[in-house]
DNA sequence: CGGTTCTATGTTAACATAGAACCGGTGCTTTAAT
């Protein structure tokens, strides 16, 4: 057993809030979890996560690792670190050799208390081991929604975090995210390999900014959305799906003679750098931006956050829309979608189902070629290899492929026969490409619904209320329904005087869907729930 | 799914048009050539 240690040592918050500053009760349930047990932490943007982490990793005798997805934020955050006094320094391709190296020695040595690095460098067998014999006693997972989000396809090292986190040990885990919705967070407690965690959910809502959606026809849908940016003050972020519509409607709002530039992936990164300096340092009063404008950028006063074109899921969408009203002062975010939107949102968030050939095609080349690199392989099976990085791991899975040293690619199983592999790996991967359109479902759900949208938001997130929030423009237009003590609510078990017990899965626009235990969805209308009470609760 | 770009075709031989094909988002890495 681990021996057990304070929540937090006094010395430890003074020197990481300062001398007057209190933990929210928020940080301290956090921290007392986290002494218990692995932890995941689902908090607000701006509600003090880094703190956490900075308090326990200070707190607990050895170093800590924390696996922070970006360079920038890497950076950010050792900056934070190093002003609060803490000793911090990051691990990636930008850090020299030398400093590298010393890193390690000084976290063997209990000289540093804290690593940054992206999930890329433990993928590195040096690096394993030198944090190995550091004997790090947390293991922080900074924007744990990376796990679920890119760990399956973009970036596969997100996965492989659990196999790192037995290997180093396994340290006291802490997952750290501002928004999961229940099955994300399930995903990152089983992907990350967390044993019996606590899960710490705290002010998901964020009352101050007012929802709203608007539909528009094909044509209308840009410009209904540079009236709107005109319309507002302050800063604001506009977000869209593809680097073009970035740029052309950066263009429209410019021509317009509005103050903006576009903001996405395939920048240079000074290009990216100016824009985001500038928009933080006020010099710039709007950014179209794809999902890559975001993590990191902590602006108080963002006023607006719009859509231009749906997010894959309401995870994504509440994330972005978060950006917005961090001053805690009114702000907006508003939803512009048009026929065909939700499409291309399937598309990005599934890329297709590739045929169980290409599959097959792909551990054949192995099986030949013997071990390559994913690059390689690419190149020999003549296709693109972000399909590659998409077919692999549903192979690994079956076992089809397996992965060996240096992230290289063999061939693995070789008694059962190829078809039967590459249809397995096939169905793998249709069975998450399913959940991911099921997101954008309910993504769509949000859009479209009559009710109160900030409930409808909440409880998508795992997080009911029963009033209607007043600060939408459902709610605004008096279409958002009561509901009422005894109301069966979303992920209560109920029974059903016929179809036996079941859970309720949503209550929108004065109608009940619950899934009952044989596995049949039915849909039952509220009043009528009331009237012949129809649902009583189960325990 | 839908917008853009490419290709083939036809005939007022330089350009119009239809239909096909293609592409779409997120970041770490490392390395070779300056």
């Amino acid at each position: 057993m681990r021996q057990e240690q304070p929540v937090a040592t006094e010395d430890a918050v003074r020197q990481v809030l300062g001398d007057d500053a209190r933990l929210h009760e928020e940080q301290v349930d956090a921290l007392r979890e986290l002494r218990q047990r692995d932890t995941l932490v689902v908090l607000a943007s701006g509600a003090g996560k880094t703190a956490i982490y900075a308090i326990a990793g200070r707190t607990m005798s050895g170093p800590t690792v924390v696996v922070s997805p970006t360079l920038s934020l890497q950076r950010d955050q050792v900056e934070s670190l190093r002003a609060a006094g803490l000793s911090a320094a990051c691990a990636n391709s930008r850090i020299s050799a030398g400093a590298r190296s010393e890193a390690f020695a000084a976290l063997r040595r209990h000289e540093l208390e804290f690593l940054l690095l992206a999930p890329e460098q433990l993928a590195r067998r040096d690096v394993v081991d030198a944090l190995r014999a550091a004997r790090p006693s947390l293991f922080v997972v900074d924007e744990a929604h990376c796990v679920s989000e890119w760990g399956h396809d973009f970036r596969p090292d997100y996965l492989a975090l659990d196999g790192v986190i037995a290997e180093l040990g396994r340290p006291r885990v802490l997952a750290l995210t501002a928004t999961a919705s229940e099955s994300v967070r399930e995903e990152i407690v089983d992907r990350l390999g967390m044993r019996d965690p606590a899960v710490v959910v705290r002010g998901v809502d964020r009352p101050n900014i007012h929802l709203a959606v608007r539909v528009h026809d094909k044509r209308a849908k840009d410009e209904a959305v540079v009236a709107d940016v005109r319309e507002r003050e302050g800063a604001g972020i506009v977000y869209v799906a593809t680097r073009r519509h970035a740029e052309r409607l950066a263009e429209a709002l410019r021509s317009a003679g509005e103050d903006a530039a576009a903001y996405h992936g395939t920048l240079r990164r000074q290009e990216r750098d100016d824009v985001q300096d500038a928009f933080m340092a006020d010099r710039l009063r709007v950014v179209v931006a794809t999902s890559a404008f975001g993590m990191g950028v902590d602006k108080a006063d963002v006023r607006f956050v719009l859509h231009a074109d749906p997010p894959p899921s309401v995870d994504a969408y509440y994330q972005e829309i978060g950006r917005a009203g961090r001053d805690g002062a009114d702000a907006a975010a508003v939803l512009h979608h048009g026929p065909g939107d939700f499409g291309l949102a399937r598309y990005l968030a599934s890329g297709g189902d590739p045929a169980p050939d290409e599959f097959a095609a792909l551990v054949q080349q192995l099986r030949q070629s013997g071990p390559c690199s994913r690059a390689q392989l690419a190149e020999r099976v003549g296709l693109p290899r972000h399909t590659v990085s998409r077919i692999v791991p549903p192979l690994v899975r079956v076992g089809a492929v397996r992965e060996v040293a240096h992230r290289r690619l063999s061939a693995g199983d070789t008694e059962t026969p190829l078809a039967r592999l590459s249809e397995a790996a096939a169905e793998s991967l249709r069975r998450r490409h399913d959940l991911q359109r099921s997101r954008v479902e309910t993504m769509r759900r949000y859009a479209e619904t009559t009710d109160c949208r900030r409930r409808v938001l909440l409880e998508m997130l795992g997080e009911t209320r029963d009033e209607p929030c007043g600060r939408c423009d459902n709610c605004d237009r008096g279409r958002s329904h009561e509901r009422r003590r005894g109301d069966p609510r979303p992920g209560t078990r109920v029974r059903h005087r016929e179809w036996g017990d079941g859970t309720v899965q949503t209550v929108e626009n004065d109608i009940v869907v619950v899934l009952f235990d044989d596995g049949g969805y039915r849909t039952l209308s509220l009043p009528v729930v009331r009237e012949r009470e129809l649902l009583t609760p189960v325990d």
